[in-house]
DNA sequence: TACTAAACGAGACGGTACGTCGCGTCTTATT
DNA sequence: AATAAGACGCGACGTACCGTCTCGTTTAGTA
């Protein structure tokens, strides 16, 4: 039998891998294009050609197809940086986040944190699959500041990234004003002032 | 004969100021009881005994509802602290604001911050019957410390306030960590330590 | 002053006849274009400026004012035959029926009839204000027939308008065939065809 | 493997017999209690416990179910007559029509009728399901009776059928007086008197 | 010339039903 | 035995008319 023109899947059994590549595949694009609302299951189902039945065999719900989405896409889009001093590396990494943020799939982790809110399984796996990761990534950054004796010893590692990082999340979130890269400097700085010895 | 204040003679029947206070009402316990989620137009309807046409006469969808209910809370729940200190009024009002969002009228504000990034409109509505007052008042208590020379000068206010209360946002959003009172000191104090002179 | 023929002289502002007027002329428009459907009370009102507690105080519901314009219309337009014989005057009164039924207007009395079924009120009135009127015309061309002995003594003239007209209504009601003058006149012989000597 | 009589295998789970069963079942009670009226789509759904989408795959709307009740009912309780002549079978199905008519599912049909003329969507649906069979029957009759010579061979068939039937309709449509089986003998015999040999 | 009572336009109101959408589950035929 | 196709119950959506009900505004007749 030959090949079909465009590489579209076979039906039938072996599939399960390209299924749900085709799912993420799908869900992706129409997060980008029109955010979590587009990228309704039947949506998915339709783009992807995978069956609403494989798509809740693979994942509990749509918003996990989404955390799937933002938790690659993170991944790939922020290495940690290493500028060899505290006040340098939690600088950059606020920059890089919030230029990530400003992004389309930073547009789409708003929303999914949004939805942790009113749906607090999505948000044990958004924590789980996403936040767990990143805010230990910062955890690694405060132990090296600390061991340099840059930052103060008095404040804790989870108030300090809640304040490192709050300013951004709030201004994504409730949009009051747009994320530049000269704003997230600006926090950079002010925040960072309260951190450091 | 004079003029209304603020308006020209409307025409036709006015519109109900009771059936605007019974959807309030109705809606209001809905959305303590069971979140937004809760508060759908059939079931505010139904509990308040207005018709669901006239709820969409008085407001575009039921999100919309929801913000009336949280500004009307927020105003007469959270004033203004005037301590007599910069240092100490902004950090009454970290203290203030964090301990109403600890309530369940604040879980509901997280709800609809949430809403707020799928729904572009909802949000510009947030922002205006609600976030916009907030930051105003925010302001106020800036001005006032610049005044004393109690904060930095190099800092513009609304950097200041994402600072402040991005972190207690964070925490509310996405549900790290609790927000206990212990928390929102620390949190004030460390990222005050960064706006004081 | 002279006293109002058959009534008290009534306090207040007389009844408008323009809003009358004004009434049955959008009405017939909307009826015309748009059938029975497309007369809505809040579409009648928007387009001839009267208020619907206006047209309410005129009417009882939206089929009366349906019925208005059609009595109006029928009366103006089909009056009765006397060409000198029985068969004469009833095939002619066939077709003149026939054609009238043809037209827009015709066709809103069918959608009238119909609704008489859903609405006993309608129906009354329908009777009341059109359709007695119409027996009537057909009973005294029966007696004219009658007394030149044209017609079989044996059959009652409520049958045989029923007969005459039914097979009309009919078409016109279920729509299974086109209402032609042709068939007109074909029905009108073979109906006739049973009734005469 | 054998194709299935009448049509294409169908992919994907075949529409459920019981839910369409159910909502007959539930739309006949609803139509003999209440009328075309009571049997709106959410009546129906509650009373069948069937969905209203659901509903809404199987039928276009509400008059369609109806049709599909008064078919079925029509065509089990009215079949047609053999009494070895044109006069007598024809005479007996009007009064066997007349009849039908005269009980509660009679009166939906005349409901129905009229919804046609306001729907015309419905009418082409009535006319499909219900009218041309019936009407189909009748030209068997009128063939079997044009064999035995015992009709006028210049009537057309259409007309005939026409001029039996429709002053039952007329009656039962308009309401101005009472269907009785004397009635339908009555106008049986001088409407056959026009149409035989 | 006022007064007053009814009718008026504008439009809000409670109510009922509409037809649609998305969810997450299920059933059948296919491979 | 995993899939696609797609039907299903559920619950909510936002809209359309219905007929009723305020409002503030004419418009005549009455005092």
């Amino acid at each position: 039998m030959v090949a079909r023109p465009g590489g579209v899947a076979r039906r039938g059994r072996p599939r399960s891998a390209q299924a749900h590549a085709a799912v993420i595949e799908a869900a992706t694009e129409l997060l980008l294009s029109g955010g979590l609302r587009a990228a309704t299951v039947d949506a998915i189902s339709a783009r992807s050609g995978v069956s609403k039945a494989t798509i809740y065999k693979h994942w509990p719900n749509r918003t996990a197809v989404a955390i799937d989405v933002l938790a690659e896409r993170m991944a790939r889009e922020v290495p940690l940086p290493d500028t060899g001093s505290a006040r340098g590396d939690l600088a950059e990494q606020v920059r890089r986040v919030s230029a990530f943020y400003a992004t389309p799939v930073g547009a789409l982790y708003a929303q999914l944190l949004a939805q942790t809110v009113v749906d607090p399984e999505a948000g044990e796996l958004l924590r789980q699959r996403f936040l767990d990761s990143r805010r230990e990534a910062i955890r690694v950054l405060w132990r090296r500041a600390l061991e340099r004796g840059e930052v103060r010893v008095d404040v804790d590692v989870e108030v300090a990234t809640d304040i490192l990082f709050g300013a951004i999340i709030f201004r994504l979130v409730s949009g009051h004003q747009a994320l530049t890269p000269e704003r997230a400097d600006q926090i950079a700085d002010a925040a960072l002032h309260g951190l450091l010895r």
